[in-house]
Formats: C-alpha cells, structure tokens, sequence
RNA sequence: GGAGAGGUGGCUGAGCGGUUUAAAGCGGUGGAUUGCUAAUCCAUUGUACUCCGUUUAGGGGUACCGGGGGUUCAAAUCCCCCCCUCUCCGCCA
C-alpha cells in the first residue's frame, strides 16, 4: 500500500508511477476525493462525540449528587443518533478509500526501466557459455521420462494436468536441491530456515499483496477460508505481520515450501512438462531490513540466488524488469534466467524485489528507528530458486548423447556420491 | 467435536456501568546523589487517525482493554457472535 500522505503531496508523480505500472491514472482522483470526504466527515463527527463524552461526564457528576437529568439525557440520545448515522458514512467512506489503495500498485523505483511489458526489460549481464552439443539435445520430458525419473501420466490421472510427479532419483535429486540450497542459505549467506504453514488466511495474502489482485491465480479452500500459499513469500513475510519488530535488522530467512498456482490466465502455454506446471517447489528467501540500505540488499539478494546457480555450474542471465512487467507489489526486481538448450529458451528461475515499505504499510510491519518511533520496515525476497525449472537446466544442459544426465559436482554428496543419472 | 477457565499497556497484574485521565509493581528514558558495581530519590512513559499551528517546537480532539456487533446519556465493565490460549474428555498421523 502506498502512503496516502505521498497520494496527497505529490499526485502527479504517483500518476506517472500509475502510468508506468500499466494502471489507470484515474485511481489517484478516485483516492483523492474519498480522502478529503472521508477527513471532513471524520471532523464532524469526532466534534460531536468530544461533546457527548462531556455531557456524559456531566450526568455522572449530576446523578451523583441527586440532580435530575432527564432532560439532557433525552438530547444526547439524538446526539447518539447523529453520530451513528455520522459513523456509518465514515464507516463507509473509509471502506471505499481502502479498496482503491488496496489496488493501486507500488511505485517502481527511479532505476526500474520504464516500458510496458517485457520486451522492454533490460539485460544486466549474461555470464557463461550456451551450451552447445554435437548431439541434438532432447527436452527434459524425454530426457526424465526415459530415466524414469518423471510421470507425467500418472499423476495426471491421480490429480490433473500440470501436477508433475519425480520418481527415485528424480524426487531424491529434487530433495537433494532444496537441502543443497537450504544448506547453502543458512550457512554461507547467514539465513534462518523457516518451515512455515502451507495454507494461509486471507489477511495474510492481502499483507503480501496477493488479494485483491491474484485472487483468481491461487488454489482456495473456501471451506476453512484458507489459500494455498503460492509462494514462501506470503507465510515468511507474513510472519511480522502487525508487529513492531524489536529484534536487530536486518533478519534473513529462508523456508523451503511447495507453492501452488491455479495458472488461470496461461491455459495452453507451456501445457507440457515441467515449465509451467500447478504445484512446485521452491526455496525462498525473504529480508526484513530498515529503509536505508534496502537497495544495496536488494543487490546482495541477488547473488545469494546467483551463488546458487554458479555452484550448479550453469549458465545465466540477469535481467532487471521494466515498469510494466514488475509485480504489483514490487518497485524494483531482477529475474535470473537459465538457458534450457531443450527448451531453445531462457527459463526464469528466480526474481528478487525489494518491495520497500509498500507491503509493510499493507501487513503493518515495523521497526523502532533511531529516536525509538516506529517506522515502516523495508520488505525483500527472491527466490533461491524455483525447483522445477532448475531441475530442467540441469536435465538439459547435462545431458549426454546416451541419455543419461551428469549431476554438478555440488550435488554430489547431496546424492549420496551418485555422479550420473542413468537408465 | 464436548465441558470448564481465561485473553487488560513492553511485561506482571488490579478494575467488572460514571472521580480510571486504565491502580500498583517491573522494565525503559531523562535527571539528582554517590570511589566503582549497586542502591536511593525525582520526573517521564503506548499506537493510529484527525484538527489547529509551524522553519522547528507544540497544542487540542477521536479511537484502541483478543476481534466484530448490540444495549446505554455513558462500556475494559452488561448482552450476542467469532478467534485464540490453557485444563479435562472424545477423535487422530
């Protein structure tokens, strides 16, 4: 959520951040006219409930000493319907000015590019060779269903499509990962592992800026009014919500989690596979950090997802997203993508955002500053990276003309010295 | 799922319709005193919104005693619904 004080000194420049984002300008007048209305309102009201809580003082004092008070007692029972009737319009003005700044989207940052979808995003820098085989390198679900180690048929059946299912080495190779980087997190780069809840309630997707937006994007269990979470972000972040953090900044945290994705808007894209699929794995990382040193966190975020795949010796792009292909939640993210020689395509594996205050305001997270006030907290994460698609880059990159796939040396002692997947 | 007991400021804990502006203690902050540690004394003490003022500072008001409704001139206090915690019972990997 932005800061309404923000909407209300500099307008334009939160129109042109409405603009780049790819929203309609218009909210910003929309949010303006229920702020004045809503402050006028709350004025008048708040005038007539310091006098009733005079005038009730008053009957005590009066009563007290065996006066009658009959009178007056009558006159502020029409006080008291005033002031509901004035606390309804309040009531509902307020619940209006709320709905439209739960849609507006955070701002993206003076570094973000400006453009309108993803064709304007900005290449940072690419590191390592494509691979090249004197072989035509087959795609990962030739590659997996040959080894046996993925079974698309079956658990279609079980559950439906874009529900993939690892079997023996493919789901031991697929624990193998998350330990390596979980590992890798909390020992290197100084992250606390969480196992947070799976499903959550929907005052916490509203905190991460999930609701009102992707409601139709995730997996809901309308019995219990939980959702399955689409990704760590939403439990781990949420795990401050409506607290004034009093423990030393910055906090790192990283959780492995299964993240669940209905895909609504994506029918017929990379159907096939493990690309796009409903249910994946991922290991995420979420920081907490105080405002002034968010982007330089931003930055070392960034390389803890890079030390990931550098350890996995593959190759890598860094892009960093345009205005109109950021999140709604963030102000600035960088994607790290893969090359899949299967896919003859990039394959983004990881994005890492620094959020600002943005879902902080939402979630009421907070931190003491120097003087002891409280102040909204900076809120980051990336993932560590996503399972499937990494999973893919190795399956494709290693592959060697017999079938069999090679595993990257940092795995090894994760696969209890196995050093080749094979039939 | 059933029965019972609870949920009050950073913490402990009183209050159970109107001198509560939420007692008292602990803790925190500032100060006084004192070889040090410590002790003692004095003062102070939350959050959000809002209005006035403003270079700063400040001053007023409203709301907040788990959450949401209701009764009343007046609710931490009475009534209803929900959530959470604890104890016992039931069920259960």
């Amino acid at each position: 959520m932005l800061d309404i004080k923000k909407i209300r000194e500099d307008a334009d420049g939160v129109r042109k951040g409405m603009t780049a984002k790819g929203v309609d300008a218009e909210v910003v007048d929309v949010v303006l006219k229920h702020d004045g209305a809503r402050r006028s309102k709350l004025f008048e009201v708040e005038e007539l409930k310091a006098k009733r809580n005079a005038v009730s003082k008053e009957i005590g004092a009066k009563k007290k000493s065996g006066e009658d008070t009959s009178d007056i007692q009558a006159e502020m029972r029409n006080l008291g319907e005033c002031i509901s009737s004035l606390d309804q319009e309040v009531e509902d003005i307020s619940g209006k000015l709320h709905e439209a700044m739960l849609t507006m989207p955070n701002l993206p940052h003076e570094t973000t590019p400006v453009g309108n979808d993803e064709s304007a995003n900005k290449v940072v820098k690419e590191v390592g060779e494509k691979k090249t085989f004197d072989f035509e390198p087959k795609g990962h679900i030739e590659i997996g269903e040959k080894l046996g180690i993925i079974d698309f048929p079956r658990a279609t059946r079980m559950t439906g499509a874009g529900f993939p299912m690892l079997v023996g080495q493919g789901a031991r190779l697929e624990r193998a990962l998350i330990a390596f980087m979980l590992d890798m997190h909390t020992k290197e780069h100084g992250y606390t592992e969480i196992a947070p809840p799976f499903l959550v309630n929907s005052e916490s997707m509203i905190g991460t800026g999930q609701l009102p937006k992707m409601a139709e994007d995730m997996y809901k269990i309308t019995e219990d009014d939980l959702w399955l979470v689409p990704t760590a972000e939403v439990p781990v972040t949420n795990i401050y919500r409506e607290e004034i953090i009093e423990q030393e900044l910055p906090i790192y945290l990283t959780a492995y989690t299964p993240c669940w994705r209905r895909e609504a808007g994506a029918a017929g894209k990379d159907t096939r596979g493990m690309i796009r699929v409903h249910q994946f794995d991922k290991v995420e990382m979420v920081k907490f950090v105080k405002p002034e040193g968010s982007y330089d966190e931003l930055e070392s975020l960034l390389q803890n997802a890079l030390d990931v795949i550098e350890r996995l010796d593959l190759n890598y792009r860094i892009l960093s997203l345009c205005s109109g292909d950021i999140s709604f939640a963030a102000a600035k993210c960088y994607d790290i993508e893969l090359w899949a020689p299967g896919q003859d395509d990039w394959l983004e594996v990881s994005s890492c955002s620094n959020f600002e205050d943005f879902q902080a305001r939402r979630a009421k997270i907070r931190y003491r500053d120097a003087n002891g006030k409280p102040q909204f907290i900076h809120t980051l994460n990336g993932s560590g990276v996503a399972l499937p698609r990494i999973m893919v880059a190795i399956l494709e990159n290693n592959q060697q003309e017999d079938g069999s796939v090679i595993l990257p040396e940092a795995l090894v002692p994760y696969m209890d010295g196995l050093i080749k997947l094979t039939c």
